[in-house]
DNA sequence: CTTGACCCTCACGCTACGTCAGGGTTGATA
DNA sequence: TATCAACCCTGACGTAGCGTGAGGGTCAAG
């Protein structure tokens, strides 16, 4: 029983084209032709376009059927497993950019101003970031830079101002201003180090035009050299690794103290007391979270703030607040480089 | 600042063809040429190339592109749900793919015979199944119909005979064939007659050729002769959709109650004796799982088997199993059709 | 003898560029 | 000032897998 193109192409659901397409590149050939001139199948054609079929439908080019057909389908099992890693990649990939569309839409869609300049600015920052973050990754640190907006655009005005009266990166206010900024960045990367490495790494390799909502690049010079200096200064006593677990420590804490420390302060009460024993207790279970349960790690870096004039009086407590908890812990007798050794 | 085209090409990471062809499709034409006829982009064209960038890596043509950013961005919010959509699509879809291919690689390195003939068999028969089963479903059918190869064979090879012997449809052997393929067909459907259903599509619509491994034309226009017999029969008492909530029953209720029968039978126990009712309980519940745990189902079930001659003495027990239930049922009092209504 | 349904062989079109080929321009160096 | 590398230009073909005509035969029915 011999098949016209018509014929074959309605039975295998292909076109007619295709199948003239399939013979003029040599995939199937058929076996025979009409007088005419008409292309004629033979069953072992109807069976070799089965298995040209079968093989497009794992994704195969027609170049690798034709392949694959001449080897007799050796090696086929390899070659259906690196389709399958290869649909897993595309799988990934598209599911990327997926998420990171939906984070775009749902951040646009809130805003509810459809002006061209915000989305395309989004859309080219959101595509700068995606070389460096995954979707999840970025909506955490957008999510967490929305919230603290208010602070930042604080800090960022009173490290210009540091800037313009032209404070030395080492001086104490400039060191506080710079503290701040870490942790802040720290929160706003959820504690994750590896975050801010890629972030740095961006700001750096990406023209800098891109970001046109941050602070300019002279503040960012200005803070990163004080940064630089702390940096350096807590190297001198914890390794790289050490200083990347320190965390920022919850917000509700130093408030507490700072509350309770006020008090404390007002009342004049005596330094030994059980509310400045709780005090103290509290303080070095904050100091705690944030060395990351490690009180190896709170010893260098107490050992640090007092070996380190740079780091004098740059904590996230107030002066008033510091200076009840140092007073308190000496009171107390804690040599402020033992008690918290295991 | 004027770029010209190699320095604007290493600044966007895009190729210098790139722009050639932007510029040539008039996607973005350089504001001005210099002497020579070198192309010169401004801080405009840079602006717009970025646009463009971030529009592609939304996954729009570059048509589309230029549409969006003539209709200077309107209507943005929609094309990015859209994008969305499509890429859920082809994710879906790219899943479907792997799932199915993962289930061959599978199935045919257990196999371990890189025949090629049975590679393409099937994948044929996996591209068939993939119109109808997703790759889920086709799994599970395989692997039922894997477990019961040995059982399929022995059925067909008796079909085989009644067919020979030519046998008519409404006979008991032949109802009892039919009745054993349905429940097989059920059992490697998982119970579920949507899956029957879709098979049956398959079977009618796909070319015959496809499926060699099965009996033959032959015996299935036979056993479903006798088949369509029995659903005519069962229709007459009850919905198609009630039809369709009836189950297989566990096997190892069935070969439970077949060895209590025998030995009751052996015995030739008072049949309203304690033995005989635990027997007649065991029964009921296990026919009420057959019917979805609907009593009125049952109910239906009996008035059928008891009305139509062409069910009678076809069912899942055997002849003694049977005669020891039914006059175990009659001997308590239960008339057949009453005790099971609630 | 016509008509409609097929069939044939070119041959261009589509996406988004890659990749020569053949030839000018620019700026630094010998 | 000649040269040379590094750029730049236009033009044109190639890619994957066919879709979609154009222009012209073939076949069976009426």
């Amino acid at each position: 029983m011999l098949l016209k193109v018509g014929e074959l192409a309605t039975r295998t659901g292909l076109t007619v084209r295709t199948l003239h397409h399939y013979d003029t590149i040599g995939l199937l050939k058929p076996s025979a032709r009409s007088d005419a001139g008409y292309r004629l199948y033979n069953q072992d054609d109807v069976a070799r376009l089965h298995a040209i079929q079968a093989l497009r439908h794992v994704g195969l080019s027609l170049p690798d059927v034709g392949d694959m057909l001449a080897r007799g389908g050796e090696g086929l099992g390899d070659t259906i497993a690196r389709q399958i890693r290869a649909l897993g990649h595309e799988i990934t990939q598209a599911t990327e950019l997926q998420a990171r569309l939906q984070l775009l839409h749902e951040r646009l869609a809130t805003g509810s101003e459809p002006d061209m300049a915000d989305w395309l600015d989004t859309l080219s920052l959101m595509t700068t970031y995606s070389k460096y973050f995954s979707a999840a990754e970025i909506k955490r640190i957008l999510d967490n830079r929305k919230a603290q907006a208010a602070v930042w655009e604080q800090l960022i005005a009173e490290v210009r101002v540091a800037l313009e009266q032209q404070l030395a990166a080492d001086t104490k206010p400039v060191q506080s201003l710079a503290l701040r900024w870490m942790n802040l960045t720290l929160a706003m990367m959820d504690d994750d180090f590896k975050l801010i490495d890629r972030w740095g790494q961006m700001y750096n390799t990406e023209p800098k035009g891109q970001f046109k909502k941050g602070p300019g690049p002279e503040v960012l010079n200005f803070i990163n050299a004080a940064i630089a200096l702390r940096m350096a200064a807590m190297l001198r006593h914890m390794s790289l690794a050490e200083l990347q677990t320190l965390r920022t420590g919850p917000q509700a804490d130093i408030e507490q103290l700072a509350r309770d420390a006020r008090v404390l302060h007002a009342a004049q009460a005596d330094l030994a007391g059980p509310a400045e024993r709780a005090l103290v207790a509290h303080w070095e279970q904050f100091m705690l979270v944030v060395c990351g349960g490690k009180p190896a790690l709170l010893h260098k870096l107490i050992v640090a703030y007092t070996a380190e004039p740079l780091l004098h009086g740059t904590t996230v407590f107030d002066t008033v607040t510091l200076d009840v908890i140092m007073r308190a812990l000496d009171a107390q007798g804690h040599s402020l480089s033992s008690p918290f050794v295991a």
